[in-house]
DNA sequence: CTGTTAGCGCATTCAA
DNA sequence: TTGAATGCGCTAACAG
């Protein structure tokens, strides 16, 4: 059994009667005679030894740690990067640090600001709002750091972000496709990088399908969340009466949903709804929800590989990606045969 | 605007022209002239000075990070207890390092060998297993462990758990009251905490209100899960013709809601649906669904707030909390109007 | 192949 | 109040 007192090189040194280098050499993987290693681990057993983290990092620089900063923990979105991350920085030999910076600009450069103490090794950050402040403290930030998100193109960031446009493009097209014709956004606050995003696609998407829209067809949910999107749809049916309904994201869609339902209005029969995410609450929403794929969990991967290449040369000309969207159709637009 | 470049004490010191000793005594409010105040903020602002992490750790043995470990991310209930554990800590200044550890003790006992490390100041657990072997290393880890999760009798360490079998004592009642006989259940793995917990509830609930039950009313999904939760309650309808349904959590209870519909039940009319942990998919699901609120933000709370007590007082006699349920009733219980 | 040693950046003890 | 010096535990450069 492994003693439970602390332990460090010098005391497993003692113990095989070694130097300390050689304790350190043959504990990580550098060159030792048969006996040698035969020693060290033995003693370093029997003594329960186990190197110190800060101890390492101070003399390596290395953390083995990754920050990820995401608005809120609870949401959907977030929790799917939160897992793909988890999984590919854990397997990479990194953990992971977490912080909710909710979505105000300032926090995201406290937290900038604290990176600097040198906790970790790079930072995955997914800003909900963008101010001019926040781009130069990335800028300024002594550690590597991946967007997931858009950012503005003169921005020389590594960052990876969705295609909201053709997303809700490929929405719309659906929809159209379903004889729908009055189709109504219910976004999220449009100050936000996803919100200006998806205000910008439907746009495009109405004019490009040769549909007409009008400002009681757009109402703007003051949060991406249920509650708020309860309130943004009912006033939606209030001052007009779609057949379709685009959300820009899964909680607004389910909220969508419900209202729909409490107006007596039936899905997919009187109103199509369309969610974006594809997050795990589209399939378990009655009816399920057609949503649009925007890669989240894609764009988690692609953000950590970049992240975790980019630590190891900082060097590295910079990457921007685009993740593909593609539709999942579900009940929520389809009429049952 | 601050530096970019890495600074240290000794840069700063001689910017200011004092000593290190100085530059830290100010930096951390120890005892200084106002002059060696002002002098020393002065060039830690120009130099954009920010303490090192590790070689602060290194020297003082905090860490300022509490480590989580959750066997799955995106679990609804281990979110809720994510988004509380995360405020918590963070108010009181430490960071958090999440891992996800899967059901497997044998990665949980890893995980606690690595936090011997010393990256962490202390470890919130919520183990989905128990074994002998895990309980031998918790009790061997060098730093404090707070357990959100029941634990056997004789394990002296922190910790806070739900109770169960008060908690589906109260749907069980709630379901007679309105007249339900052939009450179900739909459980997750009885190998695991949970689990097994729920069953024994369930049993005594039944006997307690004198009904009766079978094994054809009892099945159990290979996982807490959605799928799993499908496979199980058509298990369940197939053998059965249950009038409530009582499942292990809420991902459980949606996938019960959505296979009753498939079948062409109506709920609550046919069927009742009682779900567990009283997550957002409660209020989401359609109908809403009625869940025992086990208390998980609470539990995590407390536990969060049991641990900095713990790593503040590593002396403080053992704490053993139990949070008590509650009933959230809603729509899959109750006939409407 | 092995040992000695410097030094990462900091907080803190001890003198002045 | 201030400064000089020490050492936390480790890795790596260097010497043997």
């Amino acid at each position: 059994m492994a003693e439970t007192k602390k332990s460090n090189l010098a005391l497993v040194a003692a113990r095989a009667g070694v130097s300390v280098a050689s304790v350190s050499r043959v504990l990580n993987g550098g060159g030792a005679s048969e006996e040698m290693t035969r020693r060290v681990r033995e003693a370093a057993e029997a003594l329960g030894y186990v190197p110190d983290t800060s101890a390492r990092t101070l003399r390596t620089g290395r953390t083995d740690q990754i920050a990820l900063a995401v608005a809120d923990v609870g949401n959907p979105v977030y929790v799917q990067m939160m897992r793909t991350v988890t999984s590919i920085v854990g397997k990479a030999g990194y953990r992971l640090v977490v912080s909710s910076t909710g979505s105000d600009p300032a926090d995201q450069i406290d937290l900038l600001s604290s990176l600097n103490r040198g906790y970790a090794d790079g930072l995955l950050l997914s800003p909900l709002r963008i101010t001019a402040d926040l781009i130069a403290a990335m800028r300024g930030s002594r550690l590597p750091i991946v967007v997931i998100g858009t950012l503005p193109a003169d921005v020389e960031l590594d960052n990876v972000r969705a295609d909201s446009a053709t997303g809700i493009g490929l929405a719309v097209e659906h929809l159209v496709a379903q004889d729908r014709r009055r189709i109504a956004l219910v976004n999220g606050p449009v100050d936000t990088v996803p919100g200006a995003a998806r205000l910008a696609g439907y746009l495009a998407a109405v004019e490009r399908f040769g549909l007409t829209t009008s400002s009681e067809l757009q109402v703007t949910a003051t949060g991406f969340t249920y509650r708020a999107g309860r309130r943004a749809t009912a006033q939606l049916l209030g001052q007009s009466s779609p057949d379709a309904i685009v959300c820009a994201n899964d909680l607004l869609a389910v909220a969508a949903l419900k209202e729909l339902a409490a107006a007596g209005a039936r899905v997919p029969a009187d109103v199509a709804v369309v969610g974006m995410d594809d997050t795990d609450a589209a399939e378990l929403a009655t009816p399920s929800l057609t949503s649009v794929d925007l890669g989240s969990a894609k764009r988690a991967k692609a953000a950590a590989k970049l992240l975790i290449r980019r630590i190891q040369d900082p060097d590295a000309p910079v990457q921007r990606l685009v993740i593909a969207p593609s539709l999942s159709v579900r009940e929520s637009t389809q009429e049952a045969a």
